[in-house]
DNA sequence: GTACCTGCAAATCTTTTGCACGACA
DNA sequence: TGTCGTGCAAAAGATTTGCAGGTAC
């Protein structure tokens, strides 16, 4: 398994599709169709789509997978801490592989998505622990802005 | 009326309800009951209030007044600078008359919203616009994370 | 008088939930 | 075999829209 970050409370950081059935069945779950080709989807596409945009991937293989199966899904793997979801303001939540999260830049404009690096909120996580005692999670929510192609306009 | 800030697109920033109104007739609109009750319980009560909330303050004066009459009115408002709108996470968006509009850090186990001050952000805004050319925006969406409180457990 | 605005109902979009059936360990 | 998971339908929560009638200017 992959590396687990110091200061997130990520219970496990599995590489592979079969790691993260292993661990549902370690915890009396088990490894069904649906969960299987969730997790190859996950693993195999890139980050930032939907529950509904998965759903159609998943639906693409396994065609008698529900919506409501994949967003139950989705929450047990939050749970587990292999998947996150984060909030891009308007529309609907993002999820992705926990290992692969990183924060977001989002034009108010146009909806462009930037991946920022963590290290742009150090300052910011440093400032707000000291002065509010509030640990910030810069991956959870992204930060709203205006993109430089809008800016121009 | 109030001091236009320097670095935002603001439009306009009345400090009353009747100079809203001036500039919503200046503009062809129209005075209504619900427009002038919506402003004075914008300008009366404290942020934060999602639209629902509004509407129910509304509705406590002018009980006729219709929940969909309000999300239009708090979006003109919005196109005339004098509102503004933040997410916070999950659940509703909130409104705010934009000259008290400011950052908030939202905590994601219980909840509790801080008020931060514009200056919190200062180096971020200053090193995305030198890395990306993102103009950060940092009171349109919410920064999560979790505090003390929490964190104490 | 006429454009603008409103109430109401219904639609939309995203997500959640109840339930009875089906399948993994 | 018994529990856990699933499909389906329906509900829920937030917001938007179409329309016909009402009102400010």
């Amino acid at each position: 398994m992959g590396a687990v970050h110091g200061s997130h409370a990520i219970l496990a950081e599995p590489d592979t599709v079969d790691e993260v059935l292993d661990m549902i069945r370690a915890s009396g779950g088990r490894a069904t169709t649906s969960r299987r080709v969730l997790l190859e989807v996950l693993f195999g596409g890139s980050g930032h789509r939907t529950a509904e945009d998965l759903g159609r991937e998943v639906a693409a293989r396994a065609p008698e997978v529900h919506i409501s199966t994949v967003y139950r899904n989705l929450d047990e793997l939050e749970r587990m801490g292999v998947v996150t979801h984060a909030h891009m303001g308007h529309g609907p939540v993002i999820y992705q592989l926990a290992s692969r999260a990183h924060p977001h830049l989002i034009c108010e404009r146009c909806g462009t998505r930037i991946h920022a690096p963590d290290e742009l909120f150090g300052h910011l996580t440093r400032t707000a622990l000291r002065s509010f005692g509030f640990a910030v999670d810069p991956r959870h929510l992204a930060i709203s802005g205006v993109c430089s192609q809008c800016a121009d306009r």
